[in-house]
DNA sequence: GCACGGTTGTTACGGATCGTTACGCAGCGT
DNA sequence: ACGCTGCGTAACGATCCGTAACAACCGTGC
């Protein structure tokens, strides 16, 4: 549904079953040997789990773009990451019973199903794949804590700032061009995830467009002066 | 040094091998037939590791307290966890050649070093092991999230209950009294970890003493109103 | 094609919150 | 006693929020 606008259709990766996560690739082909590997797809606006649904899996992202939203017993809400292709899904809920949040599909998205106690299994005839997935954890661990290191630390257009180049920095190691894309998620996700009201968001992105550091309509960004964007959002932090 | 004040000396865990780590025990006894485990001592004001150095174990915390410090490449810096007996530090560097930040003991501490390459050997041998080390990381990542979610949705005010509250409850689970306790950090680094400045963070700890929900001299804390505290915070919201 | 309502994004203005700055005081080690 | 560090208070100002009104876009049905 969704025109993928504006991305030279470059993929690095074309298809093979070697994918990048987060912290290195997982050979899901070598996997698929001992844990029964499913392929999930989900339209737009689909729930991939909910909070509270039983775990069973993790997910790895083969196509697409997700978001997953923390909720407090008081119902506060919160966007705590986006997920694209290659990037792991449903860890922060390992070693519960139950998943701790929802995931969404933000565009048409496939993801491969990873069944949990199995793949636990696997990795004891695979120590690569036990290291692996060790590290992506504490990977994960660290882009949170950077980004809370952000969320502390920066106002409103730093933050904003910083969104754009953590963006386009996934979109170059995807292979498409980090410096045109569109966002998947509307100003209220951008707002949550950062902390802001969707309207401060507005306001940021519109002032970055004044400063001509980029170009923006709607939801497609251009980006003109990534040297400014790095400058405002703290000096080449590329957020890990 | 620091006299420990106000604690009902009632730790549930009195000496044994068998202790808590953040998402259930790890059983150090066992473990320390496979691997080395050393035991390290630090007077208040050490680092465990700074950031840079290289990474060759993670480490459980047998006493004492400390927090952990990340920094961004232009100089910001934010306290992004304080860790107590039981739980595991390091465990963000997994992965890495060095480690990613300062860890920093807050009072006179004792620290097990668990030399890493070998803790996943072992795992090979010891599943359990295998499936403690996972979920707990997948622990450390749900609590990020979770104070992810304050730190976008608070007030001043509000974040500080809830950290008060957080802390509360982990004394509780080692046996201390969660209505009165001594603050190990100084006011800035609690503002550091809650995304303020120390001025608020000393201004809402005198409104809460106002409302009396608590009571504050210098580094004391006398919860008096937890309830009310909860109230504040977000409901009941214990932030696990 | 065109009118329509609903959703999402944009902008302006007043107000609340929190940061900034400055100063004073208590505790502690030298 | 002295200075140092950490903590508390207050006045001021900047940032961000809250509200509201408007504009752009989307899908739908006529």
């Amino acid at each position: 549904m969704n025109a993928i606008v504006a991305q030279t259709p470059v993929p690095a990766y074309a298809g093979g079953q070697r994918l990048m996560a987060s912290a290195g690739p997982i050979d899901v082909e070598q996997l698929s040997r001992h844990v029964q590997v499913a392929r999930r797809k989900l339209a737009s606006g689909q729930h991939a789990y909910r909070a509270g649904q039983p775990f069973h899996a993790i997910y790895l992202v083969h196509a697409g773009f997700l978001k997953t939203c923390d909720l407090s017993e008081d119902g506060r809400e919160r966007v705590t990451s986006f997920r694209m292709r290659g990037e792991l899904v449903g860890v922060e809920s390992i070693g519960l019973a139950h998943y701790a949040c929802d995931v969404v599909a933000l565009d048409d998205s496939e993801i491969w199903e990873l069944p949990y106690p199995p793949v636990l299994h696997a990795c004891l005839q695979m120590p690569e794949l036990q290291s692996r997935l060790t590290a992506a954890l504490a990977e994960e661990i660290r882009n949170d804590r950077a980004w809370m290191l952000a969320l502390g630390t920066l106002t409103a257009e730093q933050r904003v700032a910083a969104f754009l180049l953590d963006m386009a920095e996934r979109h170059l190691r995807l292979g498409f061009s980090p410096r045109h894309f569109l966002l998947r998620m509307g100003r209220a996700d951008i707002a949550s995830f950062l902390g802001l009201k969707h309207e401060t968001v507005t306001r940021a992105l519109s002032r970055l467009d004044r400063l001509e550091c980029i170009e923006v309509r709607r939801r497609d960004i251009c980006v003109l002066d990534a040297e400014g964007l790095r400058r405002m959002a703290g000096q080449g932090a590329t957020l890990h």
